[in-house]
DNA sequence: CGAAAACTACCTACTAGTAGGTAGGTAGCG
DNA sequence: CGCTACCTACCTACTAGTAGGTAGTTTTCG
């Protein structure tokens, strides 16, 4: 357990906020001074520019992401209850107002306009969690335990671009519950003899 | 046809260009002024501050929507080709490069840090985009040429969800035929007899 | 052990550049 | 004339980033 500094954390923890509420061009390094309690120009010690900061967070994201869903599948090995606990965990976020968007996907929208090695970590958490989403449909379906109608490729795209979008109205409509509702539905076309 | 200025739609045309690429902080005065060939300060000529020239193009954006569903609904009656149609609008704005995102999706995701005027516009985008969807699959569901399992509202809500998520997924991979490999599934699910 | 050297984390004070916006002037036109 | 559309020239506030300094801690080594 290296905590070297505590520091590092606190910034990446504000622009992470900061970036979840408003994008890259959202925030500045006054920003994240004033709600942690330095100079600005100590961030630039920890981080000696902006794309470093974000590229850091993005990075960490992906490798918490990664993590999260070993263990994960650890406890939970049914794909079934793995998608929903995956939609459950946002649903969570989105309600608790803890995280109530996912950072890359929040990034994903502002693709063209962002630095280039912003661009290719938020490519790669896309790709992971499409990635990770294909392998437990495909298992899911070949046990039976999931219904798709068409490649596993391709549900596992829809559903995370309706976990995605369904974040977006979420947001649009100011109302916490509106991700549940549409997860929902979402889950029961794929999920068989639910209830 | 009120045809006061032609520089004030190059403005907004501009405007939309850059908001769809980096959203509402990734573009300026200085940016819009460069590409149609005026000075910045003549740009607050036409829109006094860059909340107004916004606040104008999500107005007109939605206006624009509601007259060309109205006219859509005219020319094709049947609610499984106003899905198709739908999707199919932008699929090739995103496959053509001329619109690759929704205007207000994009708003949407950035909207807690949005001066408020503009965040109420994106809300009222997002409400009649779902209101128009919901009356679509409604008059589906009734006539037998749509099968749902949820509530009208919630598959419009879904389905809404679903596309703008494959945005920001074609988006992510640059890949423009994304969209339309998500869009597939999600229609085939809602229209029977496909093929 | 203890002093010197090096490092960490922060500071003040500054830079060049850009943001949105304003004041006031001018060219062309009905 | 008065209006529209544009201009130059400017403002204040803020951007990311730098220079250089200072405590306090850690490492190195005689």
């Amino acid at each position: 357990m290296d905590k070297p500094s505590n520091t590092a954390d606190d910034i990446l923890a504000a622009a992470r906020t900061f970036i979840v509420a408003g994008g890259y061009n959202g925030f500045s390094y006054a920003d994240i001074a004033e709600v942690i309690g330095i100079r600005k120009a100590s961030i630039h010690h920890h981080f000696p520019s902006k794309v470093d900061l974000v590229q850091t967070l993005v990075r960490r994201y992906l490798e918490d992401a990664v993590a999260g869903m070993t263990e994960l599948e650890r406890n939970v090995p049914e794909p079934p209850e793995l998608l929903r606990t995956y939609a459950g965990f946002w649903a969570q976020c989105i309600e608790d107002a803890s995280r109530p968007f996912c950072v890359c996907a929040l990034l994903a929208s502002e693709l063209p306009a962002l630095p280039p090695e912003i661009a290719a970590g938020v490519r790669a958490y896309f790709q992971f969690l499409s990635g990770w989403l294909t392998g437990v449909i495909e298992r899911g379906a070949a046990q039976g335990t999931l219904t798709i109608s068409a490649a596993p490729r391709v549900e596992a795209e829809a559903f995370m671009a309706t976990v995605h979008g369904a974040m977006l109205s979420a947001r649009a409509y100011g109302d916490v519950l509106t991700f549940g509702m549409i997860l929902a539905p979402t889950l029961q076309k794929l999920i068989p003899t639910t209830d």
